[in-house]
DNA sequence: AACTAGGGCAACCGCATCGTT
DNA sequence: TAACGATGCGGTTGCCCTAGT
């Protein structure tokens, strides 16, 4: 469930029923055939959408939340069901670790694949697999702390630094910490990957080369290194730059940050995608760069009308 | 064969968010 | 500006199936 510190609302705190939940008469429990050819029927003839008089209009003794369920998660023909391959299980464990429990993002970069269908296979399968492996699901850091830092495994990414601020939200916008720069020297990290072979390393010790497209030049164009111990803030773009952005985390490879006066462009236009990326390492130029990107409880790609903003 | 425990999955529920009025 | 309606998301529940005893 949301973290209800990560957003606010003008609207009343009063809980409302949803109006179809609680109709006298409305049908719940296992779809039967029959009312899925009718539901199906219906959205092939009529589209999907208005979920609340969808019902009547098809004839159902359900809910429109029902209905827009059981389509999404199971008759829709797009819908891919079965066995998850080993590449899609890879590619979930790498988003999640990036974005935590955001399960329509996942879903929404595996074709075919549901949230409800994700989330269940997390649930019953993957995070136990992890532990079987030592490693937290939650974090996806090793469930044995480092001694070391075993006082910071646990610990958020963004709260590891005191002087971290939350992501703010200002004028409708969203931002958060971009970069920090954590040390000046840089020190090979271990290789977690042999550890843990179905993991990218942990974060907490994942330092990335600087890769290709790193414009150290315009991020320090956001980030004034005569104020190392500062924070600083970043606005993000839309869901283009968004899932570019993501593509090159799941490709390990750093920020696009030529990309920053495309961004600023569309902030223009108060776009307020929100992104989150656990706090990673950054090598570029002798310094080690922790990215501190909001965390899960950040609303990445908070829900809108109209569809996910990034499916 | 009967019972029990656990896993997998579909569906439900509460609530956040956005657009409209 | 507030209230309302519609939609979507994530957590949770409960049913069904299967393996073990």
């Amino acid at each position: 469930m949301r973290n209800p510190s990560s957003t606010t609302s003008t609207r009343s705190k009063i809980t409302v029923p949803t109006p179809c939940c609680s109709k006298v008469g409305i049908k719940k429990g296992p779809w039967t055939p029959e009312e899925d050819e009718l539901l199906a029927n219906y959205i092939k003839k009529e589209g999907e959408g208005r979920w609340r008089t969808l019902p009547n209009r098809a004839g159902l003794a359900r809910c429109g939340k029902s209905c827009r369920l059981r389509w999404m998660n199971y008759l829709r023909p797009s819908v891919k069901r079965g066995h998850i391959a080993p590449d899609e299980e890879d590619l979930i464990l790498r988003i999640h670790r990036l974005l935590g429990n955001r399960w329509s993002l996942i879903a929404g970069r595996i074709p075919g694949r549901t949230d409800n269908e994700i989330k269940n296979y997390w649930n019953t399968s993957l995070s136990k697999k992890l532990i079987s492996q030592g490693i937290d699901p939650r974090t996806h850091r090793p469930l044995k702390p480092n001694p070391d830092s075993s006082e910071m495994a646990n610990v958020p990414v963004q709260n590891r630094n005191p002087k971290s601020p939350p992501v703010l939200e200002e004028n409708g916008r969203v931002y958060r910490t971009v970069a920090t720069r954590v040390s000046e020297n840089f020190t090979a990290p271990p290789n977690l990957d042999d550890q843990f072979p179905n993991q990218v390393a942990a974060d907490a010790t994942e330092y990335w080369p600087n890769h290709d497209g790193f414009n150290m030049g315009s991020l320090q164009s956001g980030y004034d290194q005569g104020k190392n111990d500062e924070d600083h803030i970043e606005d993000i773009g839309n869901e283009d730059t968004l899932s570019s952005f993501l593509d090159s985390l799941l490709n390990d490879n750093v920020f696009v940050y030529q990309q920053r006066q495309q961004l600023q462009q569309q902030n223009m236009f108060g776009l307020s995608s929100k992104l989150v990326v656990s706090s990673s390492q950054i090598l570029s130029h002798g310094n080690i760069w922790e990215a501190q990107v909001s965390p899960p409880m950040a609303a990445f790609g908070d829900k809108s009308v109209g569809g996910a903003p990034f499916k």
